[in-house]
DNA sequence: TGGCCTTTGAAGTAT
DNA sequence: ATACTTCAAAGGCCA
């Protein structure tokens, strides 16, 4: 199976009309528990029967991005009623520039990396793992879940695959240009100071974006790529 | 208060 | 092409 997401599917998925108008304004709100249970991937995409992808006008994998605190701040504009200045700059095509109210500062950090599909599942199983277990380390939680996800079968992580590979796109599509180095350098490696006497780890040698070149990032298009 | 731990996968970098 | 490194999330723990 392959599946293409064009360009207007993308911008369906982001709540971003062609005109960059920004997503619909009954869709600001955060999302309620109920909500949250309706775009679980382990669903199946499946939906009560009373709230359908149809009804709401929202694709099912636009609060995996959209409405993730990760990247929508209480003061985004995402979760506030939508005005004019603001769908301006929802509207700017480069997330280098001002995005929220308030925020004078739209620094490139504050854009991170998307999920990838072990990270979706993760955040989705945490809850259950803490409420069925004595865990409660987040370590020996992924522990676990790492073990549960080897469990799962092929068909059952292609969901997270798939979600993991559409959040790749709508990241694309929010921040163009964006690029994982862009957050290298964040954490230090003990274990390569450690190994290496105290000089510096190969990537903290390539932590200054001004020195480096600039490189295009590539995305790959095809979905099911896992199937 | 900030870094570590622990997992997998994606992406960046070095060789 | 291959190997290595970093960062995504999470929250308890420790210096």
């Amino acid at each position: 199976m392959e599946q293409i997401l064009n360009t207007e599917e993308m911008l369906f998925m982001s709540g971003l009309s062609e005109n960059g108008s920004g997503p619909s304004c009954e869709k600001h709100q955060p999302l309620q528990e109920s909500e949250l249970q309706y775009y679980s991937p382990t669903s199946g995409g499946q939906s009560p029967s009373s709230l359908t992808a149809a009804a709401t006008s929202v694709h099912p994998l636009v609060p995996l991005l959209l409405y993730s605190d990760r990247h929508i701040p209480l003061s985004s504009p995402y979760s506030q009623p939508i005005s004019e200045p603001v769908a301006r700059q929802v509207d700017t095509p480069s997330w280098t520039r001002p995005c929220y109210p308030g925020n004078s500062v739209c620094s490139r950090q504050a854009v991170k990396k998307p999920l990838n599909a072990f990270m979706l599942y993760m955040k989705e199983m945490r809850h259950q793992v803490l409420q069925e277990g004595r865990e409660k380390e987040s370590s020996a939680i992924n522990r676990i879940l790492g073990r549960k996800w080897h469990a799962l079968s092929r068909s059952e992580q292609s969901k997270y695959y798939d979600l993991a590979q559409k959040e790749r796109l709508l990241h694309m599509q929010l921040y163009p240009g964006w690029s994982a180095r862009d957050n290298y350098g964040k954490r230090k490696r003990k274990q390569n100071q450690q190994q290496l006497g105290g000089s510096p780890s190969r990537s903290e040698t390539v932590q200054n974006p001004e020195t480096l070149p600039s490189t295009s990032i590539v995305y790959p298009v095809v979905v099911g790529q896992y199937q």
